[in-house]
DNA sequence: GGTTATTTATTCGTATACACGGTGTATTTT
DNA sequence: AAAATACACCGTGTATACGAATAAATAACC
């Protein structure tokens, strides 16, 4: 019951990472997760030099590995970039798909969909993550596709809140993320590419909102009063 | 007289992809650079790792390491992304660059010329890839960055004849590349977002015609009589 | 003679042991 | 008492040795 412990290691790590379970800038230390792992320090370094290629973690001379930040200055050139890269990924995806992958794709979704009616939500996250990714491979673009996945790994861990959806309203959002996906799905499948660009942009545009209420979420209520106000407004 | 050793092998291993010296494909044998890099396999392997996440190898499991292969497939999508990437990298670097990227730019750029005045080729390659990467840092963007340096290694490696001019015709191109560089620099200093994305964009055109050329070189002459006829042209 | 199977050699993957560097603390000195 | 230096401990970096897998070559069988 070993096959691949290394390889396991590699995806394990990746999803505590994306899942924030390991917050961004904690500490990695490399004998604990030799233990973890049941591997020895030699593949988990090199599991590590992965990650960090991956922009998943960052390596610093004699002092270690730690999660990659998130700091603010990122987080401004994210909502600067995303838009553009999200849009000419799922452009290229529609003209470039083969039929395996749109099948895949299918099925992520539908695994998506499951998760997020079973309010599972780190499960649901990484199944979104995943959507994107292989929408990613469907592009066919290696340069871009490298923006795109250090994308990902920002806005995976940002929109952890949005897969435990509180209020009605963000009940909602959820659903018609869902609903989104599907439509991309079918606009590929019609080859649709501007079509694709434009579903893809809106998207981002619920994404964004729901990210920008992670970033500045939404005040305290000051009194009692405000607060019975609030939950009958939703 | 052995600091850092790991550090210089990284560095040596990714010039000489770089300018073709280890030609696209070809195979990457552990054992023998040890030998020349007088490091052992460990160090020697976590540098793979790291030239593989940068995408200047790829690695096989328990095939060891390929130098990453340049097949007319990707070719395409890299005509495709190109002046997206680049036209944006170069208006982030109007707005985000700071005092010593500027001044760095410049001293790689003074270098550029420099080598290209006295023929030294790869030198000129190489320093012309540095220029366009610290044009990348200044854009201070992490996710168009991962793009931009996806495309750099290609460019550079298809770009290599550039540096060696034959004819006359060739040789203003390569002095309009240097003036491009210089027209680049100045709208950076005075923040002109938009003329150096028009820049950015003039340079690729440039770039694209002589990249087109080394996809599909002129053909052969016919005869001695063409032939003689396009010496004259010239 | 051609094909397949077995052996052999080479190369990759992993573990372990040791060396080096950095940080924190304690002791000494001012 | 405060600051600086030295020492010890912990964690990372590197080398070497051994085990596993793949490719090649030779031998045997069809």
């Amino acid at each position: 019951m070993t096959p691949n412990r290394k390889q396991h290691c590699l995806l394990a790590l990746r999803e505590r990472i994306l899942s924030t379970e390991l917050l961004p800038g904690a500490d990695l230390d490399e004998l604990s997760l030799c233990e973890t792992y049941g591997i020895s320090r030699t593949p988990l370094r090199e599991v590590l030099q992965r990650l960090s290629g991956e922009g998943l973690i960052q390596l610093e001379e004699n002092r270690g590995a730690k999660v990659a930040s998130m700091d603010v200055r990122v987080m401004r050139t994210f909502f600067q970039t995303a838009p553009l890269v999200y849009a000419n990924i799922s452009a290229l995806a529609a003209e470039n798909w083969t039929g395996a992958q749109l099948e895949t794709l299918k099925q992520t979704q539908a695994g998506f969909a499951v998760a997020m009616r079973r309010g599972e939500a780190s499960e649901a996250a990484l199944l979104n993550h995943r959507f994107h990714a292989e929408i990613g491979l469907m592009a066919d673009n290696a340069y871009l596709v490298a923006s795109l996945n250090r994308l990902l790994i920002d806005h995976t861990r940002m929109s952890q809140t949005f897969y435990r959806p509180t209020s009605e309203a963000d009940r909602d959002r959820v659903r018609l993320a869902i609903e989104q996906h599907d439509a991309m799905i079918a606009a590929f499948e019609r080859r649709e590419t501007a079509l694709s660009m434009e579903l893809a942009l809106q998207h981002w545009d619920l994404s964004r909102d729901q990210l920008e209420r992670f970033v500045r979420p939404d005040p305290l209520p000051l009194d009692v009063h405000s607060l019975e106000a609030r939950r009958h407004a939703v």
